[in-house]
DNA sequence: CTCAGAAAGCTATTGTCATTAGCTTTATAG
DNA sequence: CTATAAAGCTAATGACAATAGCTTTCTGAG
């Protein structure tokens, strides 16, 4: 009997692959366990059962997001960053939906992991935010907004939500485009309402 | 053994019941069956299955959100609806998150009574927006837009996303009313278009 | 080089759940 | 009153998750 070799690391992987085929709801060790010719129980010497494997999965799946709008964002500002940033959301939205998927459950406050990986993530949102300038509750709504807005679109996608014919790519740039001007005239009425204090 | 007296209605409602108080994804038919003071195989003789039961619960949540928007925007118009029609979908959510989640599974188009329902929601958002004057692409991408913002910002509330201080309230109602200006200036543009055609 | 112990992987077992088959009892139509 | 369809049941099967405890492999200290 050789040693197959696993890691927590290779568990992980394995289990993002799983989900991104048959997605994150029907995730099974059984299925990760098959695939990297091993028996089921022998995943417990690498993960604390299937809870924590989604736990790890999101951590690594929210890794892999951050690292993907920081650098697409990166070395552009504005609307431009804007655009870019979203693009590449929904870009690994689609191309790694288990994973994407995995990434929504209820942060655990406990879990320092995640902690620190949903802070990468909402730094490198807020970076690009900061181009335009807002500050306080501006701030915080525009994250909200720019989130929910993302994150809905690719849900609704995902769902086969979107049936109609119009173009899906077309709609979601509008959509950030139009977000983006919204965030321009908040940044101007914050500045006109300073000057007039 | 005195008879139980189930139909499909009772089920599905009593697993509405079950959806909102563990979660639509921790539905099981044991649970469905305990409180319903039932063996499990009996669910069989009214509904197919697992599967059936959260499709069939899927099209009784989908008319209750319909028609809990089609209450909220009656007899009002233009941004007014539309504050008063997301309020009521945030509200429906956040009372009903089995229910509503539910109602986020792909829309099988095989299944006429689904199909129904979910043209019936699309026909209430579109008469709101109708009233913004919005027409050909504008209008698929005002529909488009709003269920991403809405179904976003109630699915990363729901999930624990917004963990911020701030008052989620005030900034659910900001994002609506930042999109209804977007709208109102979609609409503005398209007339001038038009105008200058 | 050796061997002790930790770590990896295994078999066996239990418990939960969905599903199907087929039985018994209740209600009801004629 | 009785035939029958429907409601609910028990029993059995199969997929999974989880735990206990065994065996084998690797590693590193002497």
């Amino acid at each position: 009997m050789p040693r197959a070799g696993l890691t927590r690391d290779v568990v992980v992987a394995q289990a993002a692959r799983v989900a991104d085929e048959v997605g994150f709801g029907n995730l099974t060790l059984a299925e990760v366990a098959a695939r990297l010719g091993v028996r089921l129980p022998s995943l417990y010497k690498h993960v604390a059962g299937l809870d924590a494997l989604r736990r790890h999965l999101a951590a690594a799946a929210g890794r892999e997001l951050g690292a993907a709008l920081a650098a697409a964002s990166v070395g552009r500002s504005g609307v431009d960053a804007l655009h870019a940033m979203a693009e590449a959301y929904r870009e690994f939205a689609t191309r790694r939906p288990g994973a994407y998927a995995s990434t929504l459950r209820a942060p655990d406050p406990a879990d320092a992991e995640w902690v620190a990986v949903a802070t990468g993530v909402l730094k490198v949102v807020l970076d690009v935010l900061a181009g335009f300038g807002l500050r306080g509750d501006d701030a915080i709504d525009a994250v909200r907004g720019l989130r929910a807005l993302m994150h809905g679109f690719v849900a609704i996608e995902a769902a086969g939500g979107y049936q109609l014919p119009q173009d899906i790519d077309r709609s979601y740039r509008r959509l950030v485009d139009s977000f983006g001007q919204s965030l321009l005239s908040w940044a101007a009425d914050s500045v006109s309402a300073a000057g007039i204090k």
